[in-house]
DNA sequence: AATCGACGCAACCGCGTGCAG
DNA sequence: ACTGCACGCGGTTGCGTCGAT
């Protein structure tokens, strides 16, 4: 067999990356697309690890990657998937187009972190819990019952709430908004104003459903670290991706 | 103007997993 | 079944920048 390495550890560069390196790895992606990243780095005549190479790319390079602030809804987003899903940084970054999972991590340890231990005012934090790494220390009494995904792969998923993340798949895919009512009233999820806004969703002729993830909540915690209406009701809708990226896989 | 600490971000490291031989 | 490599992910580090003193 095996796969080679094509250089000596103490021959590789580290450290940040110059422009001319950038450049390099840029047209040999652009070009030749396919490629074993252990292998690639000599080929594109870079002195770099595979390794190296893929995470520059992947997290720096690549096209569609959105660079500067966070919206507000992309924020929620991750403060609501990391609430369910704890350090899952990559299928976090799944429902956010254009961010990277390294991006996410660190916007999360720099800035969303602290937030959580700051909640805005008195009355609305009436506990004086502190919150701890992972997902988000909620009063048991607090939790919202479950939570729900929809996901084009998976199909849609609860989450319960109380017994922290465990799935439970529906088994069947929702493809309207009927199929939406009908699996909310079968889990005793109240109608409120997330459904309002799913149905107009449903109902925009450009949006289709096998190419979009949804990610909603229920209201959060009355206990509250916020309370915003747009906190409470957050959802992300990742229905461009997929159209309007070629369908390149790398 | 110089120093220092906090912060943000890019990059590295180590580990788990999957796969080929 | 076993071995070893590549890849992807999450944790961590280190450097550059900026603001306070």
């Amino acid at each position: 067999m095996m796969r080679t390495l094509h250089f000596d550890k103490k021959t590789l560069k580290k450290g940040a990356w110059s422009r001319e390196e950038d450049q390099k790895l840029i047209n040999y992606i652009n070009k030749y697309r396919i490629w074993i990243w252990s292998e690639m780095p000599k080929a594109a005549g870079l002195l770099r690890s595979g390794k190296s190479c893929r995470l520059r790319w992947v997290n720096y390079l690549k096209p569609g990657i959105r660079r500067g602030n966070f919206t507000r809804e992309e924020e929620e987003t991750i403060l609501n998937m990391h609430e369910m899903l704890g350090n899952k940084w990559s299928t976090i970054a799944a429902a956010l187009p254009g961010r990277t999972d390294n991006e996410i991590k660190n916007y999360w340890h720099s800035r969303l972190k602290k937030r959580l231990r700051k909640p805005r005012t008195q009355s609305q934090a009436s506990s004086s819990t502190e919150v701890s790494e992972g997902p988000r220390n909620v009063p048991d009494s607090a939790q919202p019952p479950f939570s729900v995904c929809l996901s084009p792969n998976t199909g849609p998923a609860v989450w319960i709430n109380e017994n922290q993340n465990i799935e439970a798949n529906l088994g069947s895919k929702l493809e309207t908004f009927d199929g939406l009512l009908s699996l909310c009233e079968n889990q005793n999820i109240e109608e409120n104003l997330f459904l309002e806004n799913l149905q107009e969703m449903f109902e925009n002729p450009g949006f289709a459903l096998p190419q979009c993830e949804l990610w909603f909540s229920e209201p959060t915690s009355p206990y509250g670290f916020y309370h915003d209406p747009w906190f409470n009701f957050n959802l992300s809708v990742q229905s461009d991706m997929a159209v309007k990226e070629p369908n390149v896989h790398f």
